[in-house]
DNA sequence: GACCAGGCACATC
DNA sequence: GATGTGCATGGT
């Protein structure tokens, strides 16, 4: 595949979609709340979440520690596993406060390569939440993959349907220049593709890349 | 009623 | 290292 074909994809994309305007939050630190309440979830039923904890009080640090177990589990409850999520919060809250001051300037002054490692270590953050943390709140050149991601990019036979995390972030990253907002809104036209075009059931239909070689 | 959604941890072989 | 399972709500 040469350099620039990836690249026409893109635009391919974002002109048929437009921007997509990623990430929507108000915070770095609501961002991640959503990243993790966004694992295996409709991002509908985080919005309800979402708004559930700011009609508690503003998303912040402090103010999601205060809050007690039952309220917050009943405040994410549309989002889905609840429980699990409100564990991975409140250990992530935990761990910012002990080791990092309380904030986040200290863990995204971290080297980009260090950031991912602390974070992939957090129980509850995997490669995609990490990277999406990365990306979209540390603003780093880190290509997120998901399901969508290697879905599209293997029904059009760029991609073997069973390739790992990294090697579909390798194959991605190695084509395109290291550019956060190229990261950004790519990623997010993956998404808006595959859930318009690219889902389990039924396949492709009108598909925008239908005449894309 | 089945299937899916912007995954991850953990058990078992 | 690969494969299977639990987690849970809400929309189509």
């Amino acid at each position: 595949m040469k350099p620039n074909r990836l690249l026409n994809l893109y635009h391919l994309l974002l002109e048929h979609f437009g921007p997509r305007h990623w990430w929507p939050a108000d915070s770095s630190f609501e961002m991640i709340v959503g990243a993790i309440l966004t694992q295996n979830t409709a991002w509908k039923n985080v919005e309800k979440a979402i708004h559930n904890l700011k009609q508690l009080a503003p998303i912040t640090i402090d103010n999601l520690a205060a809050l007690p177990e039952a309220t917050f589990k009943e405040a994410i409850r549309p989002a889905g596993y609840y429980n699990q999520k409100t564990k991975r919060l409140k250990n992530l809250i935990a761990i910012l406060n002990e080791e990092y001051q309380g904030g986040l300037e200290s863990l995204f002054d971290l080297s980009t390569e260090i950031l991912r490692q602390r974070l992939l270590n957090i129980s509850g953050i995997g490669p995609e939440t990490a990277d999406s943390i990365i990306l979209y709140a540390a603003k780093r050149p880190v290509f997120v993959i998901d399901a969508y991601t290697v879905r599209s990019l293997s029904r059009h036979e760029l991609l073997p349907e069973d390739c790992t995390y990294d090697q579909a972030q390798e194959w991605i990253m190695d084509q395109l220049p290291q550019d956060v907002a190229l990261f950004n809104e790519f990623h997010a036209l993956f998404v808006a593709l595959g859930k318009e075009y690219c889902r389990p059931q039924p396949k492709c239909d009108g598909c925008p890349l239908e005449h894309f070689t």
